[in-house]
DNA sequence: TGAAAAAATGAACACTGTTCATTTTCTTTG
DNA sequence: CAAAGAAAATGAACAGTGTTCATTTTTTCA
């Protein structure tokens, strides 16, 4: 309990603090009506305070970045026990777009926005992201096993289908699914996912 | 050669000016960087000026993204003289992402930003956006009728379509193909776009 | 030529992210 | 316990933003 391990906990926990209320306007306001004053009002201290704690407005975000993936990696944990890996990857999919749907805001943070990703060029912040990509990579590769998408290479098969999720939810998150006016958002989705998986499953 | 007229004519030329501007700018600066005291500067007007003629900064955008959706309509014409559907609609996939790949920022204006389309709800204005999603429409169609994509809805069938291919352009405006750290931004376009084709083809 | 209308101005407002000299608080030492 | 030193927090200041509007300049028409 050294006086020294206090302050570092205490810089911690301020970080914590500081992140919490960041998330909760960002979440209610988006991302360009966040200002640091009001983070900082939110917590009760000066504006000055917060860059004690962060590079600067960008880093907080990244670090929200950060926890974006955690979330997402920790709801993909259990789809380790589904042993049909073709099946894996479906689920992985609904998942996926689910996270999305629910999170809309952090999802855009996490793949849309151009900041985060940009001002931490270092690599090991990316970590988080690595090993998602990482479980889409080894699910392919599983069913490659089974002999499905032969003669196909593993980076550009994930690339695609990511893509095509990807697609699908940014489209969503940025509002585009008015295009269909006369198409629920949540039946594009649902049906746009469902017919991806039927081109899937013939290959 | 009524002076009604004449100043009718000033007031285009002067969005024109304003409009030319706004677009250098933003395509050598992006989207936030551009102020309005960039354009003022630029066309030598004070920035009130600017108001006289665009409602807010968000109108100078919405037009250049109508000026896009143009673009892209222009460039998609000739493809009505591929008539076999289903090479037509690849081609157009093609050109869809040529088309982002060559005009980032603009494709980012029409496809990922917030701003514009919120703007104008107004339905009259996304109408070159409706334009282009019914040339998708229509191709897709026609692929039924030659019997691929047998029992799907052609709603549901261009949103999975056009999502895929927006995946791709999306991860590459928004700089997440740095998730392939070995792969080049362009092979994955390349091959995710011609495994989604293979895809296609079987169904 | 002078009054009315239209167009352009630029100062002002309320905001933004960020910096930094100053003040406050906490910790260590004599 | 008090004084010196270090750490933390402050808030004014800077240079920028989008937007408004009373004032001035320019153009039109009688």
């Amino acid at each position: 309990m050294t006086i020294a391990s206090r302050k570092q906990r205490e810089k911690l926990e301020m970080r914590r603090t500081i992140l919490d209320a960041a998330k909760e306007i960002f979440l209610e306001k988006g991302f360009h009506s966040t200002s640091l004053r009001n983070i900082a009002e939110k917590i009760e201290y000066s504006p000055g305070t917060i860059y004690l704690y962060f590079k600067d407005k960008d880093d907080i975000f990244h670090a929200l970045h950060e926890e974006g993936f955690t979330r997402l990696l920790s709801m993909m944990q259990p789809l380790q026990l589904v042993s049909d890996p073709m099946e894996r990857l479906l689920a992985m999919g609904r998942l996926y777009m689910e996270f999305a749907y629910h999170n809309k805001d952090l999802y855009d943070l996490m793949f849309i926005m151009e900041a985060p990703i940009n001002a931490g060029v270092d690599r090991e912040k990316w970590e988080m992201g690595d090993r998602t990509l990482n479980f889409l990579r080894q699910v392919l590769g599983e069913c490659q096993e089974r002999g499905h998408f032969k003669g196909m290479n593993v980076e550009y098969l994930s690339f695609m289908v990511w893509s095509a999720l990807h697609g699908m939810c940014a489209l969503y998150c940025r509002e585009r699914c008015q295009a269909y006016e006369h198409e629920q958002e949540t039946e594009l989705l649902r049906n746009g996912m469902e017919y991806f998986i039927k081109l899937l499953r013939q290959a």
